[in-house]
DNA sequence: CCGTTGCGAAACATGATCGTATCGGAATTC
DNA sequence: GAATTCCGATACGATCATGTTTCGCAACGG
């Protein structure tokens, strides 16, 4: 049996340059972190910022939309670590985090083109949702029911509204209120919510 | 003495159609209704839905972000009005009409857009800030102190956290939860948060 | 060495929008 | 009625991005 990759066979011919995706997708993060909208973002623009043909980015994307998707995804940021001592601290651990994400440099920019523009590209929406408010959507969820369950927050919790309360807390100040830094920010809101939350 | 419309003589030759500027600003906030962001919007096809020339826009406004702006002015929707009784009850007045702005058609649209794409045009950024961000924050603001005086709020709130949560909450529910309307949402809202705020 | 495929560069035709200009006609002042 | 200004329509040249094609070279398998 010969060389292969997969269960497909590997195909003749050059194999794609790795590192050509990456420039372009590198590109494509830097345009959207000067805060260009998909629509301002054009491929020439990609291509020269690249260093890249055009040729190269049409081989293996069809439309803007694709590959502004695939740009996302290379900008994960991880999950902080949860202790899970104590929910106010699990909470302020969470915040903080999340205001970072909502402030810094590029991925401030990619996070507001997301909420601002997924209106009009369903499968940006969809990425976003499973890349980004999904998983703090989870943990933010969990903290919550841990809470519940050890007693530090009420049993009856409407954790719906507690999840859109935290998260819009945080982005609307980051985006409207002053510019405190996140360390300052998170025990307020975290504070001010839990006097209520442990009701 | 002649006739005067005000201190400067009235102007030789043809007046302005009032009816044409309407026309104008009326389709502009229809493109922007239909989900278009700025970028996307064209004098051409506003001018077209208009059923006007495009000489009659360059002559009114020099470009895209002003015009924008003095649409934006024509959306201005009303401040409820508050009973100043309760504080529960006039907050629950708040943000039920603020859902209902984030919710409905082209209010809705505007809303968005003014919010992702304000970054990018200060202009429309301040007018957004002061035709429909301040009077919120200020109507809010009232509501909580007239809490915090008649010990109907604890008196040592933290007032700017506690308007970034309302706002957020319920900007934050309505682009990313469920599709409640807003006189449910409202008072699961403002209750989860008041046994906080009541301390 | 040959066939295949990817590479970056460039040229290409197409189409959208730009901002300006020109037109005949309408509205208004003097 | 003369001068002025605006009206909507249409045409214009300019710029830019589109998506495709062609080119000569590079990298891979057999």
């Amino acid at each position: 049996m010969s060389t292969r990759e997969s269960a497909t066979a590997r195909q003749a011919g050059r194999p794609r340059s790795e590192r050509a995706e990456r420039a372009i997708l590198e590109a494509t993060l830097d345009l959207i972190g000067e805060g260009m909208g998909i629509a301002e973002l054009s491929i020439e623009a990609i291509a020269s910022r690249a260093g890249v043909g055009k040729t190269t980015i049409y081989r293996r994307w069809s439309n803007k939309e694709d590959l502004v998707v695939d740009a996302l995804a290379v900008l994960r940021t991880p999950m902080p670590p949860i202790k899970g001592e104590s929910v106010r601290d699990d909470l302020i651990v969470m915040l903080t985090a999340m205001h970072a994400d909502a402030v810094d440099g590029r991925n401030r920019s990619v996070m507001h083109m997301a909420m601002g523009e997924s209106d009009r590209y369903p499968a940006l929406l969809a990425k976003f949702r499973c890349l980004v408010l999904e998983p703090r959507r989870e943990a933010l969820r969990a903290i919550l029911e841990r809470g519940m369950a050890t007693g530090e927050l009420r049993a009856d919790l409407d954790t719906e509204i507690a999840l859109a309360t935290l998260n819009g807390a945080v982005i609307w100040h980051c985006k409207w209120g002053g510019g405190e830094s996140g360390t300052v920010l998170a025990p307020r809101i975290v504070d001010q919510l839990m006097s209520g939350l442990t009701g």
